[in-house]
DNA sequence: ATTGATGTGTGATAAATGTTTCACAATTGT
DNA sequence: ACAATTGTGAAACATTTATCACACATCAAT
């Protein structure tokens, strides 16, 4: 076998001279546009390298794999590392604890997780769910099932200080018929459902588009069936060494949805926090700091 | 052939849609480690998406390739044309949004959050609160506030599942003091505040203090005052581009806490999620599965 | 220039591996 | 109970890989 430690890239490198002139040819073919040519079938590079078969064969061999396939796998495990940035493979990320930690471990799978979320999205879609979210004209209704909930009330609470018309529903509880019965045509509608998916919130899904409101979803990577009703479905990883599902990433880009629309509609939110922070000074409910 | 304009990875997105459980289950296997799942073989890609080899065929001619060689070629043209361009762009996390795009923007805020908070964690001081909080012995309040409470609650509901005597308190409704007569010594309070720091929730840990309860504090950086009480402090980054703090470095703390906790007291834990996930299919609230 | 050692390509081929497809059973949701 | 989806096992098929023998080229040393 290679040795681990460095690049597959490196170790060609490291070889140059140890290869003769067709293997060198060929070395320097693979480098070219690395690694994708060497991913290829044996063929198709001997061709490419304007070398033989055999050539390929023995300098493979000669790097110390056992075959094509096995210097194949080792490029595509290479490629798999690479793809994660770095920031991903920040092995401990408390210090303090070992790397086998369940601070580090689910730390780890949650920036996986992140990543993941993120590099699938599609910032069209996202800016769009947020123009709606932002305009005052539509009455928002947010839904959220048994456990998302309480991520359903984090983005009312905020919403509540952004917007006027804001209603908070769950779909779990028996009073929601009523709330549908206010929505009208353009309303909006941000479903939270994640699995297990809940039958309640598609039934509720359904009413709201049949009464033609836009639906904006926020669900997982499976994607609840809300989703052929939704005019934006924004899927979450939220898998995690856990029993349950992590709710960490969803909250990330609830936030960021938030931190969204409260610039949209700044000059509105700028008056009610201000409003809002005269009450609390009122109150004496909170302490000004320390 | 697929169209050219865009990446494959897209492309499968905007199939997902049009295709089976077990198909989009290996759509999103091949998009997990993209692309270099997809330059294995055939067997390998079908064993790690958990499908049979017929459906990865059945998906790849889905996707208009003429077989799976030929799909496994256009990834590598992909991959070749990716390297070639302008040094990797992957500095952002959204990829198809400019770096300045808030969800680029508001996601490097809270990854950094992340790696400070994990950073300056004590994980023995993590551990014991764990230890804490999985004692059934203890009778456990969670008190949260005016946002936070969504995060209190949040750790309730899992709480519920993993053991008995769990008790969710509300520092700013009226009926806490009725709790606290419950409370005895050993008792154990997780108590969530954040700025700005609330006078209820000072008072309702003295008074938890005095009645020699455990407090296990979960705070921001600047540490509620609180914290003066409490056997365990977490502190959390939460400054982000908003009006507002985040909460997301605090829910993944949180979370990691419920996986540990989780594990602490597995044997019971297992007893109760099975017993739930028989409620659920009986009641017939949730879906199975898609 | 001749020699010999080394490296390389050719073409063929056997073996291995990978791919495609089939019929059928099992499962699942409607 | 029906239709659609999926997995199983197997077989047929295609491709790829690893080798071989051999011819040819190169080059350094004699």
């Amino acid at each position: 076998m290679a040795e681990a430690a460095q690049t597959i890239s490196d170790h060609i490198h490291k070889m140059l001279d140890d290869l003769t002139r067709a293997e060198r040819q060929l070395a320097l073919s693979v480098l070219e546009n690395y690694p994708a040519s060497g991913l290829g079938p044996l063929t198709a590079l001997a061709k490419d390298a304007d070398v033989s078969v055999p050539t390929v064969a023995r300098m493979v061999q000669k790097l110390g794999y056992k075959g094509y396939p096995e210097f194949q796998a080792a490029l595509r495990e290479e490629l798999k590392a690479k793809v994660k940035t770095p920031i991903a493979k920040h092995d401990t990320w408390a210090e303090a604890a070992p790397s086998g930690h369940i601070l580090n471990r689910f730390t780890e799978a949650v920036i996986e997780n992140i990543r993941l979320t993120l590099g699938q999205i599609d910032p069209t879609a996202f800016d769009h769910a947020c123009d709606l979210i932002a305009d005052v004209d539509r009455h928002l209704f947010i839904v959220g099932g048994r456990i998302t909930h309480t991520l359903a009330e984090y983005l009312f609470l905020h919403m509540q200080v952004v917007r006027p018309h804001v209603t908070h529903v769950q779909s779990t509880s028996n009073t929601w018929p009523h709330y549908l019965l206010n929505a009208k045509e353009g309303d909006v509608f941000v479903i939270f459902d994640v699995r297990r998916y809940e039958n309640n919130t598609l039934k509720l899904a359904e009413l709201a588009h049949e009464r033609g409101a836009k639906i904006i979803l926020i669900t997982d990577q499976w994607r609840s069936p809300v989703h052929q009703l939704a005019t934006v479905c924004l899927s979450n990883r939220i898998v995690v060494p856990s029993a349950w599902d992590s709710a960490t990433t969803t909250m990330l880009l609830l936030e960021t949805m938030i931190s969204s629309v409260q610039t949209l509609n700044w000059t509105q939110t700028k008056a009610r926090i201000e409003g809002l922070e005269d009450m609390f000074d009122q109150t004496k409910l909170f302490r000004k700091f320390t």
